[in-house]
DNA sequence: GATAAATTGCAATTGACTTGCAAAAAAATA
DNA sequence: TATTTTTTTGCAAGTCAATTGCAATTTATC
């Protein structure tokens, strides 16, 4: 099954057949975390997730268990964008190598987009088309040094 | 006066000048933690910090205090590594267009190295020598959008 | 449908980071 | 140098993201 991070509406049942390929438990919960996810113009936290969810109906613990499960089974991507605190937000399914995107972030509003090309040199163009300035980057890496693989 | 972000040391006469040319207080603490810095191969923690510093001859509030002042004066530069905290490091004081480096840390055991160049498609020549696979990067945006400029 | 395994809510806990306040140290002024 | 003003410090308490133990509930398995 196919799925996009960001902006895709999967319906109930292809989120519990999600699941279910994962071998996780298709709870009401973690449907619903998938259903949001999907549905999202951008990567959310737990406690975006939280509220959207309704206090009422579920606590905040159940949703960082779901969260750090997804994220063992590679269902989603879990994203630092400078604040202080994760971001989350779905991998295509179907994308073997891990075509992951970009953001930027405003540093005033918090508000953010995501890119659509990943060229260093294309980022500038962007930027200018969404309006963006003074521009900051953050890049690191990370790996298996030498004395660990 | 001219510091380089790592591995440099920095005598305790220049470390205290560095305040003053920034109008900060000539504190015990804040000379030591700007030698630390110095002396680090590697971005430190504010635990870190405490640590070597010695919990008996300091508190952490102050450790965070200084820190938070170091950067409002642009004298460090804040790193999210992909970790759970931030990590400091101090800024060369001569480099107007803050040619900031990127690192690569150990998803296994922690460790962390500098990288020298800045061409994204040189870093992969440069992961191979330094021994590092399965490279993950991490390359997010800030800037102020149209809205808030 | 009964049993085993996983998930949930709740409450307590950790760890990074912040803040208010009074005492101590550094800077400014005479 | 002595005195006043400003800043910094330690201590204690607090915030907020994230984690964990446990008993009750739900889901999966047979």
């Amino acid at each position: 099954m196919k799925t996009k991070c960001c902006d895709t509406h999967i319906s109930e049942e292809e989120a519990q057949n999600l699941l279910s390929e994962n071998g996780i438990s298709r709870t009401k919960i973690k449907t619903s975390i998938l259903l949001l996810l999907s549905k999202s113009k951008k990567p959310l936290s737990a406690s975006e997730i939280y509220q959207k969810i309704g206090p009422k109906n579920c606590d905040i613990s159940s949703i960082w268990r779901t969260l750090k499960k997804f994220h063992e089974k590679g269902i989603t991507r879990e994203l630092n964008l400078g604040e202080d605190f994760f971001r989350y937000e779905l991998k295509d399914s179907h994308d073997e190598q891990d075509h992951h995107h970009h953001h930027v972030r405003c540093r005033d509003c918090g508000d953010i987009k995501q890119l659509e090309e990943c060229d260093l040199s294309a980022f500038d163009k962007m930027f200018s088309k969404l309006g963006f300035k003074k521009m900051e980057h953050y890049l690191e890496f990370t790996g298996i040094c030498s004395k660990c693989s």
